[in-house]
Formats: C-alpha cells, structure tokens, sequence
DNA sequence: CTTGCCGGGAA
DNA sequence: TTCCCGGCAAG
C-alpha cells in the first residue's frame, strides 16, 4: 500500500517547459550539486496536469497541458522548470528551497532566509515559473483542498510576503508523515523531499510553525514511514525518482499495475463505477459552470493510478473510486485512512479551453482507460457519444480554433493534388484560394456519403466547382489533367 | 443544356 | 502510362 506515495504532486499546475533531448538532465545526481544548474533549451511549455508513477518503467510520467490544451504525458527527466530538470531540482530542493529555485532562474524573489518550507514548492515554483495563465492554470492539492482556496489567483496566493494565512487555514487535513530518525544525510535528503512532495498538499507542513523539512509534524500516517524506507535507497543513489520498482523496495507493492488489480479495476471501472464516470461525463460536457469559478475554471480530481485515468468531479468521489477500485476496500464503507488522497490529483480544468483535452484524459471509453498512451492525440473520428456530445458544439468556439490541431481536426490534406503547374498566374491563384477553403471546410461529410454511394454506381456529382467551371474552357491548359482527361478532377475535389 | 466523370480505347 | 473521347447521369 505504500507505493502510492510513488506519487509526485508538487509539480502539478506548474507551468514547465520540456525538452525532449535524452541524457541531459536525467536524474543522475552528480553528488556534487552539478545537475542542478544544468539546463537544456526548452522545447515545449505546458501546465503539469498530473504526475503517475509507472512502476514498469519505474518512471515518472508528467502530464502536460499544452498552451492548446493538448495533453501529452513526458517523462520526468524531460520536464524542465526554468529550463532546470525537475528532477534535478527537486534534489536541491531537498536542501535549501529558496536557494535552489533562484538558481538557475535568477530568481530576485529569493532573497530572504534559507528557510525553507513556509509554503508549498508549489506556489513557489510557480513564482519563478513563467507566468501561470489563469484561463490555464492548474492547480493540484490534496483531498479537502477547498474549493474557497483554489479561487484565489495562484500568483496572488505565491506572491512574497509572509506565507498566507488564508492560504493556510483554508486546507484542511492531510496526513503529514512522522519525522523520521535521521539515519544520515540521505535519509534528511529522502524525509525532505517527501515533505517537498506532499506540501503543495499539506497545508499543515505550511504552517511556519512547522520549522523545517526535517521537522516534520508527528501525526505520520503509516505509510509515509513506509514510503520513506522504501524510497531510501533509491535516494541514496542519487536518483529522486522515487522509483519503487527498479531496486530495492521489493517489499513495496506496486499497486498500481499488478495484473490482478488491473482487471479487477477494469472490470469494477465499467461496473460499479458508471455511475461516476457517466456523472463526470455529465459534469464535464453538459454543465459548464457547475463550480463556478472566474473563467470557468472547474477542479475535477483525476485518479493517478496507472491506466487509469478517472476523473471525477468530487474528491469523495475520488477517493470512493480509489478506494474501492484500487486499494480494494469495501465500498461501502466510509472509512478512509487518507491514503487516496496519495492517489489523485486535485486539476484545475479550464472547460473553455480543457474540454476536448480532457476528454481524450476521461477515461469515459474502455479504450481509453486500458491504452497505455494515457493522452493520445485526440482522434475526433469515431468516438463515443459522449465525445461527439461535447465535440460538437465546441469545435465553433474561438477556443478551439486555437488549437484546431487537436480540437476539432479539420482535414488539411486537402486533395489540392493538381500538378504541380498550379501555381501560375497571380490572378487565378486568387480565384482559386477560396475556392479551396469552401472545398476543404465541407469536404468531410461529403465525403462520407460518398462512400456510401460509390457502392451503387456512380459518384455524386460534387459541389465543387471544377477546373472547367473555374478556368472555362478557354484556360483548358489551366486544368488539372483529370479535367482535361474527363476524369474525375483532382484539384477540387468534393 | 451544361457539367462531371466513368468506361473504354488509342497512342 | 498517358491521353482522349463517347456517353451517361445529375443538376
């Protein structure tokens, strides 16, 4: 049961860039704090959605949001904070907080006592991080994160100036773990950077009157001991991966993909759980502002279990999933150590810009929540109602002509396949453009019928007009060649 | 009637 | 293959 806290949140709703360069700023721990200024040229930026632990790898997976809402899954190495590999960073983290993130990032708002841990690395990070977009922002907490909190403006909420007391009494219980005797400098390196890790979670570590990472509040569940063992020697070696699968923890499970476990979730997240899920469909397609928030911000708590995507719009809907599903407790039973709260992630979805993303992230479709690519491209064809429900008036949306890549896919590979003589006179070209556009735009159900209709005989005669219509006989040269031949024409098809 | 293009044939 | 055209069917 401890391998849940193989759970990374601290990065959640940060906003990072990735780059997809191997073996740069891989979790190696030079020993000498070397990595941590390394940096590698970013390559793409997104908002951390969620962080699963994949215990075949052992990796980390982020999942990122893109500017367009596209959702894409990086390894941990790849994520960059201010160009700085998280992984890296987290390490020095573990020491000096404040130092760390104005490393690298020149960072101005560091500037202050080495103390650490009066607010959670989130909000740090996202003081050095590029400027969080609050249409797009995400934000992660643990369970009983109050909906009062997640209002206020992420940047306010880290701005300087002593830790806010709003911010702080509004969470409420988390499990804080025990502090552990200090075996050594890892074992303070492993203990901090757990803290680390759950204090975008733990308001209780917050409070200033917590003092350091190393002490950390008494009130310990289980399993952070646990975690903390188990995660020791990985940490020993320098990799802060918390990676529970390639050594030394045999003796810590890895819930999440046990075969057995799998299929009993597969099986009970089709069953038992379709009322939630059709409840999330619900709450994300058909009731846009159900917790209204400035820009119809929505928090919905994903399930970070592997293979399972889950997203649901209550936290105790969450954890009645997690529980039931993935820890394998009676269902029925409330009791609820708060060791779901390990398991899924508090998202900030912006449902103007999110819903398409999201939809591909609801695992609403079996499909979806046994595939391993857990945010494969949105593939608009052939979907479950649920998609077509949601794609269909959201793809007129300005929001989603942003990103129509992934929105609404319009075909681009227009059959404009005319030879390559096309581009000849200014003046036809200009004819031709919109020609085009009205031939791409409307080229898809069109096409569908023909499908249908090339069975019987002949094709319909398309709408388009054709190179002898635009050109006219006259400019018969002008033609693609179909049309000279009496052929089916090539350049504007239907 | 015009237009698109299938089917078939010639080069 | 490439090119051409008779002829059909849709509009």
């Amino acid at each position: 049961m401890n391998s849940k806290r193989l759970v990374d949140r601290s990065l959640v709703g940060i906003r990072v860039s990735t780059s997809t360069a191997t073996g740069q700023a891989g979790n190696q721990h030079t020993g000498d704090g070397q990595s941590f200024s390394r940096t590698v040229a970013p390559v793409d930026c997104g908002i951390v959605l969620a962080c699963k632990h994949d215990p075949t790898t052992g990796s980390f997976l982020y999942t990122l949001m893109s500017e367009e809402g596209a959702l894409k899954e990086y390894p941990r190495e790849d994520v960059l904070l201010n160009g700085i590999n998280v992984t890296a960073g987290k390490e020095k983290l573990l020491f000096d907080q404040t130092t760390v993130l104005g490393n690298g990032a020149a960072d101005h708002r560091d500037a202050g006592p080495p103390v650490v841990q009066k607010r959670s690395p989130t909000h740090r990070l996202n003081m050095n991080g590029r400027k969080l977009d609050d249409q797009t922002h995400l934000e992660s907490r643990g369970m009983g994160r109050r909906v009062e909190e997640s209002k206020r403006d992420p940047l306010a909420a880290s701005a300087d100036g002593p830790p806010e007391e709003g911010y702080l009494h509004t969470s409420s219980h988390i499990p804080v773990p025990r502090n552990r005797k200090p075996s050594g400098h890892a074992d303070k390196e492993v203990m901090a950077a757990t803290v680390l890790t759950s204090l975008s979670t733990s308001p209780l570590v917050l409070n200033p009157q917590s003092g350091p990472p190393a002490a950390v509040p008494e009130p310990a569940s289980r399993g952070w001991k646990e975690c903390l063992s188990a995660s020791y020697s990985s940490s020993t070696s320098g990799n802060w991966s918390w990676d529970a699968s390639d050594q030394s923890v045999p003796s810590t499970p890895s819930p999440p993909l046990s075969n057995d476990v799998n299929k009993g979730f597969l099986l009970s997240s089709q069953g038992d759980d379709n009322t939630e899920e059709t409840e999330t469909t619900h709450f994300l397609f058909e009731d846009p502002i159900p917790r209204k928030r400035k820009n119809s911000m929505k928090v919905m708590f994903k399930c970070l279990w592997k293979n399972c995507e889950k997203v649901l719009s209550t936290s105790s809907g969450i954890q009645r999933h997690i529980r039931t599903v993935h820890l394998g407790r009676n269902g029925d039973s409330d009791y609820s150590d708060g060791e779901e709260d390990f398991y899924y992630s508090e998202i900030e979805v912006n449902m103007d810009t999110l819903s398409e993303g999201l939809s591909s992230l609801t695992p609403t479709s079996p499909t979806t929540a046994t595939s391993p690519p857990v945010f494969p491209a949105p593939e608009p064809a052939h979907s479950e109602p649920a998609h077509i429900t949601q794609r269909g008036p959201l793809c007129p949306t300005p929001l989603s002509q942003s990103a129509p890549s992934t929105l609404c896919h319009i075909r681009t590979d227009h059959a404009y396949q005319g030879p390559a003589a096309q581009i000849r006179t200014v003046s036809i070209g200009e004819k031709r453009q919109p020609l085009q556009h009205t031939t791409v735009t409307k080229s898809h159900p069109p096409a569908v019928l023909a499908s249908k209709a090339t069975t019987g005989t002949r094709k319909p005669r398309g709408e388009a007009k054709k190179c002898r219509k635009v050109y006219g006989m006259e400019k018969k040269d002008l033609w693609c060649t179909a049309c000279r031949w009496k052929k089916a024409c090539q350049r504007f098809t239907d």
